[in-house]
DNA sequence: AACAACTGTGCAAACGATTGCACATATATC
DNA sequence: GATATATGTGCAATCGTTTGCACAGTTGTT
């Protein structure tokens, strides 16, 4: 029986002896209160006897409208995405809708490949976790209304709708707890100042120290460019080997500190013994390190699922106004700090 | 101009002065040689002028392929999915398909609406990474002759690809590495035995060690009925108080490992010291833990890769035979075994 | 020179669902 | 009791592509 999904409106009805229209009506919850209550429960009767299932083809093909969104982000093997994938793809689930994924490598013709699969498959709309702060493709989507949220990393430009984690509160959250065990001299491994997460942590650090103007201060702040080990590595190293004064480490991503990790081993020095440190975004099994570590907790999962539930506000009702969402941090004490 | 996909194959031909039907041949490179040369490089000039993108929806419904792939996981957020997810959909994306996901979390029904939504969206085929050895949903899918590849697990169902680790290669490359190490007192925990991994680890030890009909040497075999760090705990403790001898103990996954790390330390004992420890995926970080893990490392990538590459040749060549496809794995040596 | 076989393109009918409009019947209004 | 309004359902067009068939023009065969 069950053919390849082959059972069709016109079947149903034919079975219950009316118009494919009205069947039609009765699937769609809005205008079935406009059948009368016996036909409705035939119609669905039968239906599900038939094991009926709408074409999504021949739907998204007359309402110009296909249920399925694209989700653009740089590696799904990069364990700080899953959480969000899964959280994007449970909002949309609860409401009909279907995601396809891209992956980029944060590699712009990638990036535009993507889009253009996603475009050709008539997404009603698309999630970036890939932005970049002055990203074009965003001016692109919103000149063409397509409807578009960020997720994790924002965007300069406005008129678009982002969620993103607190990044000012969860380094202010990180600062405290090292100033409260006594650190005083602190030091920032910062990110990507290209991307909004690399840059809002830094600036963060900076006016939490009270140091934006303080340029000595600032011989303690090192960028990097990637969010990586090897470039935590890189500078840590510097920094140590630069002969500044400092007690302790705030790394601007869990990598980082993990990079850290290995230069203040390679200095024979220990952490948390001779220099404390700090991650950030509370990686799968950063507790499991030695020592384990004191990181700043970032609700992923429930930023990708905000972020799905805003998209369908965006489609369904087209004129909402954008809007720029923060969800908070927690600061998670392990054993990678420790008083000076 | 770019409003949301708009130019259709009949602004195409008309632009030209040509028929659609003459453009849709064109477009198709299997019916482009049917056109004359001059005609066809006039038509793709024009559509990429236009920016002409084919709607897959409409395409769909005329042709009942709508080159979607529905792909089963049981949770994304699982370290060990990702690169299988990489790699099917790098495979998939190579030839013009793309996928669709769907997180089970092992919940057949999750999986049932997994599936329900994927069939109503009409996809081409199913990649199913969450197969249990007996699941009926297998017979379903080969009765209406919707192609399906297996990865990672298996069935006992014949008839259906499938593409996995070779399981007992792996077992035997852990515990050939042990008894080099001199160990010959070798525990096993095992996992859940529904799944065709853990059974073919379990099959695989049991067969390697030789002891496949000594009931004694089963004894240093504990099932588990989760991959979970968890169990791997339950596991690893029963063993230490049953007082059992052995010297070493091969996980059939890195988070029974780990669960064994933490019984081995909850007893008082060391790893590798006084036990050592084998684990099975090579996780991202299983580096980073102290000891660092001697794991088996699977080909994941590939593995998705390869599903990927069978899948579309299933559905693009229909009577392809089912084959059942091993990839190679590779022991990884690190911290957490030493000489006995 | 007549006929057969190709070639290149147009024509029109699908695919399955949605939806504005029309229409018959039932109910309300005066 | 006649007219106006509601109500429930049918009709048919439409979304954008693909593809079997038809047909005119060309080339090949004898």
């Amino acid at each position: 029986m069950s053919n390849r999904s082959r059972v069709t409106i016109r079947e149903v009805a034919e079975r219950v002896g009316v118009h494919p229209s009205t069947v039609s009506r009765v699937l769609n919850p809005v205008t079935r209160g406009r059948i009368t209550p016996e036909v409705v429960d035939k119609v669905i009767t039968v239906a599900n006897e038939l094991g009926y299932r709408p074409n999504q083809a021949a739907r998204g093909l007359r309402t110009n409208r296909t249920s399925t969104i694209g989700v653009l982000i740089p590696d799904i093997t990069n364990p700080l995405f899953p959480p969000i994938i899964r959280g994007i793809e449970d909002g949309l689930g609860a409401n009909g809708y279907t995601a396809i994924l891209g992956n980029t490598d944060n590699i712009v013709s990638r990036e535009m490949d993507a889009v253009a699969t996603m475009r050709a498959r008539q997404v009603d709309g698309l999630i970036l976790a890939t932005a970049r702060r002055d990203d074009p493709l965003i001016a692109e989507f919103l000149k063409d209304r397509l409807p578009v949220v960020l997720v994790n990393r924002t965007a300069d430009a406005d008129g678009v709708s982002s969620i993103v984690n607190d990044d000012v509160l969860g380094i202010s959250l990180a600062v405290r707890h090292l100033k409260e065990l006594g650190h005083r001299r602190i030091a920032h491994i910062a990110g990507p100042q290209t991307l909004s997460t690399g840059n809002a942590r830094r600036e963060g650090f900076l006016s939490v120290m009270g140091a934006k103007e303080l340029l000595s201060e600032q011989k303690l702040v090192v960028e990097t460019n990637a969010f990586s080990e090897d470039e935590g590595l890189r500078a840590a190293a510097q920094l140590i080997s630069d002969g500044q004064e400092f007690t302790a480490i705030v790394a601007a991503n869990d990598l980082l500190a993990l990079g850290a990790y290995e230069a203040i081993a390679d200095a024979g020095l220990s952490c948390p013994g001779d220099i404390s440190v700090t991650g950030f975004n509370d990686m799968p099994f950063v507790d499991r390190l030695s020592p384990p570590l004191t990181t700043i907790r970032i609700p992923h999962y429930e930023l990708g699922r905000e972020a799905a539930r805003r998209l369908i506000e965006l489609i369904e009702t087209p004129d909402s106004p954008a809007r720029a969402t923060t969800l908070r941090p927690e600061l998670i004490v392990r054993g990678s700090t420790a008083e000076v």
